[in-house]
DNA sequence: TGACTTTTTGTAGCATGCTACATATAATAA
DNA sequence: TTATTATATGTAGCATGCTACAAAAAGTCA
């Protein structure tokens, strides 16, 4: 009665975010900046929406309009209209932004190891099999994944 | 290799925090004022300033000024001087606030039933030693406990 | 085709968090 | 006591998140 798991998942993800948040600065761009980015390297073969952006993000589509705003005015994206859909943006990496993508990758390893410091292989394997059901229970089942890369050819969309 | 230990963190703690933003709108409060007023009734026997609620929430003094500012806006708090030391302000819940602790607690313990439903007691005690040890690492053992609760006794201060 | 609905984005206004700077008071050292 | 340092709070300015409202384009159905 009253393991407080709710009250630690809070706490813990509060301090992964200050920790990620130093780290970012010294890129010159935020954490929520730096999901941005990653989201466009992993997808660097296809035209990435705002709309997509927000699916990743799970947030609103006034928070990516502010993210990507000021992601353009540091020079790390570009955004351009789609030719295949009047309505949405494409935003695209530029070449300034490409020192970055290892240093997030390094970053984001060494925080998986700092979590997990003192843990074994097999212990590693139940906490995340642990905290996907977790996932899943506060999501209802209803994963609302990022579609773009998984289920989306190379430029194509339902209006092309 | 890549659990997405911190992912999964990070996700599971957002959407606590829109569940606990969409129950604490319906009593015209936010998350973060929750906790504020949470802490309030935890310490009611004691006299809590800002500064022990920038403790117990581990945030900027300028966050708390901000989130007690409208809590006295609301009427859900007073705030006066201390006696024993004029840098000091004394926050206080009023009269008004006292309905609300009750559905507070309800819900905080709604929440812990549906992060660890479908887990046996035997795995919720797992979980539970995961994540403090989870705290531990992202705190490099450093914990910054509020202190006021436990180790003041009522209206006791240095400066006394 | 034309009317209706859905989707994508923009903007305003707010709450929450931060850093950086300022002030006033308290605590300490000379 | 006086000078210095530490502590508690205020304020400005910014980034991130939200909801609510609006517009424009795309999709759908008659």
């Amino acid at each position: 009665m009253g393991e407080h798991v709710g009250m630690y998942l809070k706490k813990i993800s509060e301090k992964l975010e200050k920790r990620a948040n130093e780290n970012a600065r010294k890129r010159e761009f935020t954490f929520s900046q730096g999901k941005v980015l990653w989201y466009l390297h992993k997808c660097e073969d296809t035209d990435v929406t705002m709309r997509d952006i927000e699916r990743f993000l799970d947030c609103s589509h006034a928070t990516v309009s502010g993210l990507v705003t000021r992601l353009q005015e540091k020079g790390l994206v570009e955004i351009t209209q789609s030719t295949t859909d009047r309505r949405a943006r494409v935003v695209k990496l530029t070449e300034k932004e490409w020192n970055n993508f290892r240093a997030m990758q390094a970053h984001r390893k060494d925080m998986e190891e700092l979590l997990l410091k003192g843990f074994s292989p097999e212990e590693r394997a139940v906490f995340a099999s642990f905290l996907k059901r977790v996932y899943e229970n506060v999501t209802d089942g209803k994963e609302e994944p990022c579609k773009c890369c998984v289920k989306m050819k190379k430029g194509v969309r339902k209006h092309d």
